[in-house]
DNA sequence: TGTTTCGTACGAAAGTTATCCTACCTTTGT
DNA sequence: ACAAAGGTAGGATAACTTTCGTACGAAACA
């Protein structure tokens, strides 16, 4: 069966699901196989596991894939900062009441910013003002 | 049953947990009743399942309760602010990987930050360089 | 004092997510 | 041509999450 899709929103990818768009996102269109031996870098996942997830997305409608040959090519709907923006969106909102410049305080105020992003996030800052 | 805790370390919060975490961060500690009533503001939950989800709750020891009185007063164990530090630092690091600056240019490249947040974020940024 | 209201406890059930086993087909290599 | 390797498809399953019905005790009140 192919996607339905009476509402035409993507749902929000899963944990497990992320981790595949990433590969995606940063290799291109790929192969289970391919996306499955990037995962088992960095954790044990069995391949009909993987295969099983992107069939999955694909229905969902998060995925299309080329079936013209054999070894299908997996491709995301929605481009990285598309998804991203709904996720960090959903993020704010829900965790800083849709605040930005809460987030980004929370943010500055651990160790997890280092000299670098100051710098950077003051550069962008001034980009924008122009 | 008690809280057995073997790992010392607090799970991080489902999405209707953090539902019910929000409204005792914002009013503190509480009954079940005012939580439930707070929620069902924005949608509709019957009592019980929020009772359910608060006991569950501190079962798992994210939330701890009082219960000298009939009506048990419920408080979340870990400060709104480290709790809401492990969400931003898991989403940075799955999202952005680890990356701050890279965060906060994608929420910055939106209209999600206001004229208010770009200042706030400045005074913050020359705040923290002395 | 009896009834209604409000509280907790317990368990059931449905939905979601993640994982993997088995079956079966195609390709590759001997 | 046959065996081995590598594909896809389709359950089955386990863990987790979320929701709520039912039971039952305590408190409020007419």
């Amino acid at each position: 069966m192919k996607k339905d899709n009476a509402t035409n929103a993507i749902p929000e990818p899963t944990r497990a699901e992320l981790e595949i768009l990433q590969v995606l996102w940063e290799f291109g269109p790929s192969t289970v196989r391919f996306v499955n031996d990037k995962l088992n870098e960095q954790r044990d996942v069995n391949y009909t596991s993987t295969l099983k997830q992107m069939q999955i997305m694909a229905d969902k409608g998060i995925l299309k894939r080329d079936e013209s040959q054999m070894k299908h090519i997996y491709i995301p709907v929605e481009a990285e900062i598309k998804t991203k923006d709904q996720l960090l969106d959903r993020f704010v909102n829900t965790l800083y009441k849709g605040s930005a410049s809460s987030l980004v305080m929370q943010l500055l105020g651990n160790k997890k910013a280092s000299k670098a992003d100051l710098d950077a996030i003051r550069n962008m800052l001034d980009k924008l003002d122009k």
